[in-house]
This record gives structure tokens, sequence and C-alpha cells, in this order.
RNA sequence: GGGUAGGUUGAGCAGGUGGUGAGCUCCGCUGACUGUAGAUCAGCCGUCUUCGACUGUGGGGGUUCGAUUCCCUCCCUGCCCA
């Protein structure tokens, strides 16, 4: 059942259906993987180095979680892909039965840029575990992520900073295209998608060419890269609206990577996209950030050491069903690990509430009565006066 | 009671043998974080009218143009001896 022919003939061992909701472009869909179903418009949280930090599978479970991702890059190095796939596969070693994405090693790339040096075939740079001398082509990256097993495998794509020259933008997304062929041609682990990566920066005529080309490509899923990295909420939305115009009626599932806030999500959804990841929820709550239906809360602000409040009274998490904020505070403050641990839960499994919300509210047609009320909610935080004395 | 070592901004320290002590680490306060080199990073952390200025080295007094430094005295703390 998995198994549906793609617009180009390539036979996908995923299996989407979509149906487009009354807002936007926006749409609710399933995603059939080898792993399991995935409703969307879905969040994927991010579990870098096989494990979503400090989290286990059953903490994931009970946030509702359908699908996480993983790293090539990071699990190359350590513990390694081949162990990895001597372990029975990344499901196994992690005890996570459900879908895994695995991201490609490409945003290393970007994020590393200063420990390696790219060339048209790959790119070489030095571990940051060792120093070690490491060389990532698309090739290798296929091979890893098929080593590691994942569910939908990412190709191998360069980004960059959107507001570098424009040469050097269209060069990362050329050669990102380049890639991209090289991607296909290399994969061919059967029970395992591959979903191509569009770049081209902020730029609309260049995201127009990228979209076109990784489109007319046998790809079992579509992303949109290079975004959320410095330029404006403006310019993201308007790249996206230009990737959704030149995909049209596509049917591939659609993923906007490393995205986002609350918020973006909204403006990803009504410009049709069906899946995201960030770390945000994860690494914002290790420093103590926690989003709720009142908006982002400190829990290091001092305010909150007396307060005997669950962090969100709406919200079913463990963290809001047993402790007060004032307990949290204590523990952040006290550097205790269980402090990670509690405000990871909450804000994943915020987050994954949210998605929920928003795919019935594009069910019943209240999607911008949804949004505005959670607008309402950071509005207010970002309002809150800096010192309430 | 005698001897000895000390008393520096919430804590712990550095420095300072007559003319620059607001320097460090904690603690504390706030902010940031978008395909995770991140349980991280940044700013603030005596007072004020904050691109600067002022005050501040246990208290009091003295010497001096000028004292954290030299002298006298008192208080407090640790240790040793009685």
């Amino acid at each position: 059942m998995p198994s549906s022919p793609s617009p180009t003939g390539r036979v996908s061992p995923i299996g989407f259906s979509v149906r487009p909701a009354r807002t936007g472009l926006a749409r609710l869909g399933r995603l059939t993987t080898p792993h399991g179903v995935i409703d969307t418009p879905q969040f994927m949280p991010v579990g870098t180095q096989a494990t979503v930090k400090s989290l286990t599978p059953g903490d994931l479970r009970a946030t509702g979680t359908q699908i996480i991702l993983g790293n090539t890059y990071h699990l190359s190095l350590r513990p390694g892909a081949e162990r990895v796939a001597r372990l029975g596969g990344l499901h196994r070693f992690m005890a996570w039965d459900g879908p895994i994405l695995t991201d490609s090693g490409g945003f290393q790339v970007f994020s590393l840029a200063h420990l390696g040096t790219l060339d048209d075939d790959g790119v070489t740079f030095a571990s940051h575990l060792d120093g070690s001398t490491q060389r990532l082509t698309p090739e290798r990256s296929m091979e890893i992520q098929e080593l590691l097993g994942s569910d939908i495998a990412m190709a191998f794509d360069q980004l960059v900073d959107p507001m570098l020259p424009p040469a050097e933008v269209e060069e990362a997304m050329v050669r990102t295209h380049r890639w991209a062929e090289r991607c296909l041609r290399a994969h061919d682990r059967p029970d395992q998608a591959l979903f191509g990566i569009i770049q081209g920066g902020v730029d609309a005529g260049m995201r127009r060419r990228s979209a076109a080309e990784i489109a007319a490509l046998p790809f079992d899923g579509l992303a949109v890269g290079g975004l959320s990295v410095g330029e404006s909420k403006g310019q993201m939305a308007e790249t996206l609206d230009v990737v959704a115009d030149a995909l049209g009626d596509d049917p591939r599932a659609r993923y906007l990577m490393g995205v986002g806030s609350p918020l973006d999500f909204f403006a990803g959804v009504e410009r049709g996209i069906d899946l995201f990841d960030c770390v945000l929820p994860t690494r914002v709550a290790r420093n103590g950030q926690l989003w709720t239906r009142e908006g982002r809360i400190n829990m290091r602000n001092a305010r909150f050491v007396d307060d005997p409040a669950p962090v969100d009274a709406d919200c079913s998490c463990d963290t809001c069903r047993t402790f007060s904020r004032a307990y949290l505070a204590h523990l952040f403050r006290a550097e205790e690990l269980l402090a990670y641990r509690l405000a990871s839960l909450h804000n994943v499994t915020y987050t994954l509430d949210l998605m929920r919300m928003i795919r019935a509210a594009l069910a019943d047609g209240s999607f911008e009565s949804l949004r505005a009320t959670v607008a309402g909610h950071y509005q207010r935080a970002e309002s809150r006066p800096v010192s309430r004395q």
C-alpha cells in the first residue's frame, strides 16, 4: 500500500494523499511511510544525534510525535553510519519505531562552513569532534542515509546566506541542482523515500527556477530549504508564495525545512506546506523558554519562583499536569537535569498540539480565527513590559 | 590576656610598599535562539542626570598638597599560646 507512482514514474515507498483545505493554498493530507502514517500539516521534532534531546521515545509518543528528524552529518561522525547499520538501523538503535526523516548534512555545510571547503564535487571539512578530515558528497550522503535506514532521506544540498551577492546564491543553487541529480542516481534503497530541496535564496526568479528544476526530478517529496536563516518574515512569505506558484498542483508532499516558531506554521500552512521541522521548541526549552497559551515565558524569570500555577493550564502534557511554574523555576536555577526534560516535553507537546489544532481548523474553516488567537498570545508576550517593578 | 594573620562592591577573591582599586569568578537580573559544534550565548550586576560622572579598601583620628598605602586608636574574624 505505501507504493504509489510519482509524477515521473518512479515507484515511491511512501504514499501521500492530500486534499485542499479552504484556506489559501493550505491542504490536509496523510503521508504513509514504512514506519507509520503522518497527518499533515505536521511538525517533526529534531533528534540530531539519534535522540530528541532529553526525551525518550515514550515521551515522544506522549507528545503526539508522529515523525522525527535525524542527521547524516552527526551520526556519520558518531557513532558512525556503518555501526548504526550493524546494530539494526536507526529505528532499532534509538528504539523509535515511528517514521524518521534524515537530513543530508547540507545544513552543516552552511552552519559549519568555517570548518570546511566546498567544491563542485562535495565538501571537505574538519570534524567538529576531533578535527579529523571528513568528506561528504551527494553519493556519500545517500550511502549514509541508506545505512541509517530512515523512511525519508534528503538530497544533499548547499544553502547559503540569502543576503550574499546574487551570483553566490545562484552558484549554490546550481550546485544544489547538480547534486540533486547525483543523489537520485546514487540512491537505491527501495524502502526509503528521497526528497529534493529547492534553493535560490530570497530571489523570486531563482526560487522559481529552482522549484521548476527540482520538481522536474523524480523525487518522492519536495522541500524548501535555505529559509529562516536571517531573512525577514516578509521575505520568507514572499519566497513561499513564489515556490507555491511554481509548484502549482504538484501532488507531492512539501516540506519547509528548519521552520519554525508558532506563527511561522500559519505562514507556511497557508502557502501549501505539509511538513515542518525545527530545533526551536527543544532548544529554547533547554534555555528556559516555554511556549504557552499566554505567550512565551522564561522560567528563569524571578516572577515565577513563587508561582504555583502550571506552565500552561490548558496543556495536557505531564509537565503541566504535574508540576508548578515555581518548581520548574527552581529546577532551572539549580540546573537540575529534569528541568530540560520537563521543558522539552512541554514545548514539543505544545507544538504538536498546535499542529493538531491547525489541522482541525483547516477542516472546519477556522484557520484565521486560530491564527488570530495564537498571534494574540505572542503579541501579548512581546508587549509585556520588560521590567515590572 | 599575649601573639599572629586578616577585614576590598550579595558571596569568594585579585590588586594595591603616598598620586590610575568598579578587575575576576559565582550568585542575581534580563534578553536571544528557526534542516542543533548550543542544558548555549549575550548584556547588566555600588550610585547617578549612564558615549560620562560620582562614591567606595572595617570605624574614628593623625601626618600629607594628596592616604587603600604611613602613624595612633577602637571594633570584628581566623589561628596559636596562656
